[in-house]
DNA sequence: GCCAACGTTGGC
DNA sequence: GCCAACGTTGGC
């Protein structure tokens, strides 16, 4: 069992949304690396921690777990989706997603800053700057600590 | 809303 | 294959 974390803008899709829905597809990652995390690496049960960006508080705010390894990425089909992406064909697709399923929400977020001084948590990506990874592993003593944190 | 840092594009 | 220009991400 590996750990994830997934970026999201709460206001395009939150924690709130994936506890109602409590299953969703992962879609619209349209970076490379990104890509090669879902589509290769990623395995069912794998847990994964939901981060808010862009918002206030910045955070992580709930675990899911992957119920669905890749598939490709319908929405890069779709000319009317924003994450059109013409390259994409149906017979040779480019991006992928996973699904994910709801596990909880946490009662209060883990903030960044609060990532940022907890020296158990010295030197996850999240916190890095400058990186834009929407999709990224996360090494399994931090992803342990994590999910100590809040109970 | 600003802007630094980054990934991607496309001309050469 | 280089790299400048551009668009986007995302913390602040």
């Amino acid at each position: 069992m590996n750990y994830w974390l997934c970026k999201t803008e709460p206001t395009s899709y939150s924690i709130d949304d994936l506890k109602r829905d409590q299953r969703t597809e992962w879609n619209g990652v349209r970076n490379y690396q990104a890509r090669n995390f879902i589509r290769d690496d990623m395995k069912v049960g794998d847990k994964v921690f939901i981060y808010h960006s862009n918002t206030e508080p910045i955070g992580i705010v709930g675990i899911a777990k992957v119920c669905q390894e890749s598939h490709p990425d319908i929405s890069a089909l779709d000319k009317k989706d924003n994450h059109y992406d013409p390259k994409s064909k149906k017979d040779s697709p480019i991006w992928f997603n996973v699904d994910l399923c709801f596990v909880k929400k946490y009662k209060e977020t883990i903030t960044l800053k609060a990532i940022k001084k907890d020296d158990r948590l010295k030197g996850i990506r999240v916190a890095q700057k400058g990186v834009r990874l929407s999709v990224m592993p996360i090494d399994t003593e931090h992803g342990r600590h994590l999910e100590i944190m809040t109970k």
